[in-house]
RNA sequence: GCCCAGGUAGCUCAGUUGGUAGAGCAGGGGACUGAAAAUCCCCGUGUCGGUGGUUCGAUUCCGCCCCUGGGCA
């Protein structure tokens, strides 16, 4: 099957649309953010003219009072890849968030869910005492994973803390235990790398894009919903901004220049986690092709690849 | 034309009782196993507007000039 990764506005969805066309292929979505299903303008997902050319699974699919989880979601991708299979459709994983892809491509532990009461038992704690504090009251429980963590980052802090409080065992110690991993599975992996200005420039482009096709209003309907500030989706990019907007804190303009800031930040972090943790994937840039049949043989030149590849693992 | 207030990093500013300067943001680099569009870590030489003067030494004090705000004409 092929994987395709990259930064936030570097063109990955169109590569996957227009691969799996060729190929026959299913999209199936890694990104954290568009499995929601409140958020269509926001997170730029395909839309009917896309989902028209080629089959798309897992945008929109949940809620956004649920907090999805990069073992849930590996979950129902394995579950849409085996569909996909079995219809005879090829498999096109695409996305951004970096962890899914991992996560799928290379297991995650067997860690048990960690209950509810648990977690915000975690969240209380580390709000109580602070990062430092807390920092030491890992160290008490578990020394090693506390070393490797900085007093400032609460959100492994606070994960390293409850999967010792749940399961009695570090997570060092269920990491060192090995990963589930996909039975099966062979993935062919590319990943879009734009140069940086033009990747910066396609995230300020595009904001902008999703205001004039009604972000706004998306944001609007989703505040009517009073969901938790804590919830997933209400830190997907733009989102907070627009609401500050909304209650009169930001002008328009002040949330648009902070939003694409936030953007090009990300794709930034993006394109670091890219580039050493899927190092040895196949870089491609459709966007650097001059013409549409530039465009062509380059989608050629992959279809070709992917074949080798097949061939090779079967 | 006169009177104020400023001119310091790409931006917004702090500071140096005279010993050539540092924050935030931006930018760059890095980490990444169930919130990952998350959460973190590291990186600061810039004619301190120009030019004379005082001084062992001026970005700092003084003179003049230039520029930008605001006020008075």
């Amino acid at each position: 099957m092929l994987v395709i990764g990259g930064p936030t506005a570097s063109g990955k969805s169109g590569l996957a649309l227009a691969l799996a066309e060729r190929l026959g292929g299913t999209v199936i979505n890694a990104d954290s953010m568009q499995v929601y299903a409140e958020l269509r303008i926001v997170t730029a997902r395909p839309g009917p003219g896309d989902e028209a050319r080629a089959p798309h699974r897992l945008y929109g699919v949940v809620p956004a009072s649920v907090r999805m989880s990069a073992a849930r979601w590996r979950e129902l991708a394995l579950a849409e890849i085996a569909a996909a299979q079995a219809s005879g459709r090829l498999p096109v994983v695409v996305g951004g968030t970096g962890l899914y892809l991992r996560a799928l491509m290379e297991g995650l532990s067997d860690i048990p869910p960690i209950p509810e009461d648990v977690r915000a038992a975690a969240k209380d704690l580390h709000a109580r005492l602070g990062g430092e504090a807390f920092h030491a009251e890992l160290s008490r429980r578990d020394p090693a994973g506390a070393a490797k963590l900085f007093p400032g980052d609460t959100q492994r802090l606070v994960r390293a803390w409850e999967v010792i409080e749940a399961t009695g065992r570090t997570l060092g110690d269920w990491q060192a235990a090995g990963r589930e991993t996909a039975p099966d599975l062979d993935f062919h992996t590319l990943v879009v790398e734009p140069p940086r200005d033009r990747l910066y420039a396609a995230c300020d482009a595009r904001f902008l894009i999703m205001l004039e096709q009604g972000a706004l209003e998306e944001v609007r309907m989703l505040a009517t919903q009073g969901l938790d500030e804590d919830l997933p989706v209400m830190k997907a990019l733009g989102v907070p901004e627009l609401l500050a907007h909304l209650r009169g804190q930001a002008t328009l303009a002040e949330a648009t220049a902070r939003a694409q800031q936030l953007t090009r930040n990300y794709a930034k972090r993006q394109t670091t986690w890219f580039r050493h943790q899927m190092g040895a994937a196949r870089r491609v840039d459709p966007g650097a092709q001059g013409s549409l049949a530039a465009m062509s043989q380059l989608y050629d030149t992959i279809a070709d690849e992917f074949f080798a590849f097949v061939r090779k693992t079967h």
